[in-house]
DNA sequence: TGACGACGGTTGCATTATAAAACCAATCTG
DNA sequence: CAGATTGGTTTTATAATGCAACCGTCGTCA
């Protein structure tokens, strides 16, 4: 592949995001973190990922402080991999791509898992607003480039 | 690499999601086509993506719905990409990925595009809310599976 | 009308990322 | 203390990517 091209210069905060986080596994790991796994062996096991590249995508995931090494509680050898708030904040591209898929991804009548409020048992959505709380459409929005720059 | 492992399958909506647009360009063709571009040369000026490639991933991308090929208003011979619903839809991803860039991926200053409200000017946001409309944070989230299946 | 360039690709080739499997050291378990 | 489990690292293959060269079709302009 002769190096895959990278937007981390790119003024465009979505290429930047992409560029972090937008390979085959990260974001796989990443929900299985919010799923509560972290340990090696549980994401191995949950992703049926190769264990090489597992060990490079949590290396390079601590490195980009998504995820943060720390030593188990019960004072055992191992490590955890927990989400730091960088990486909790992820949440809502998690749920933004979880109702695309649920809309789009799957049979009528298909079973799929579902996200829900853990207090209250409602279904979680996410939607677009303005600042002031007005929701809108894609078809409002509008991308402006810097002032100096091209997006 | 033997075989990119696929979710397709997966019981999981965001394991899907990313089975169908997680590979590296497929999002960023689909956040140009949201800023307006549809033409092949203008996706390829735009990404600086190699010429195969990108007619590669416009191929699939019309493949699995998300854009759709349409004769060019002005009766030009040339093809155009227009996002169908499906592709629209993916609005919510491109928000929250933008979001979680600005916060975490410019230095304090650094300029960058920005997305707003083409009517009033202001600045979209998106959240998470319950269905009733009472925003909550990742810690009240809980992925609960599909009754028969594991997740 | 005919040469020329732009547009929209396709084809080959070099290189890299990924996957599978084997291997290994350090723990944990019985 | 023996054996299994955990958490990785090599090694080796194959597929995905990028680059450059090539090609047919239009539009254009002399």
């Amino acid at each position: 592949m002769v190096r895959r091209k990278s937007f981390s210069g790119d003024y465009c905060p979505s290429a930047r995001s992409l560029d972090v986080i937008g390979d085959w596994w990260s974001l796989l790991i990443v929900r299985d973190a919010f799923d509560g796994l972290t340990r090696f062996g549980e994401f191995q096991k949950s992703l049926g990922i190769a264990k090489n590249i597992l060990s490079q995508r949590l290396r390079t995931l601590v490195e980009r402080g998504i995820l943060a090494p720390v030593a188990p509680a019960d004072g055992g050898a191992h490590q955890e991999y927990h989400l730091t708030d960088k990486g909790r904040d992820l949440f809502p591209v998690m749920v933004a791509l979880r109702q695309w898929g649920e809309r789009y991804l799957f049979a009528p009548g298909e079973v799929h898992s579902a996200l829900i409020d853990r207090e209250t048992g409602q279904p979680i959505r996410l939607d677009i607003r303005t600042q002031d709380g007005k929701p809108i459409g894609p078809e409002r929005a509008l991308i402006v480039p810097p002032p100096e720059a091209k997006d």
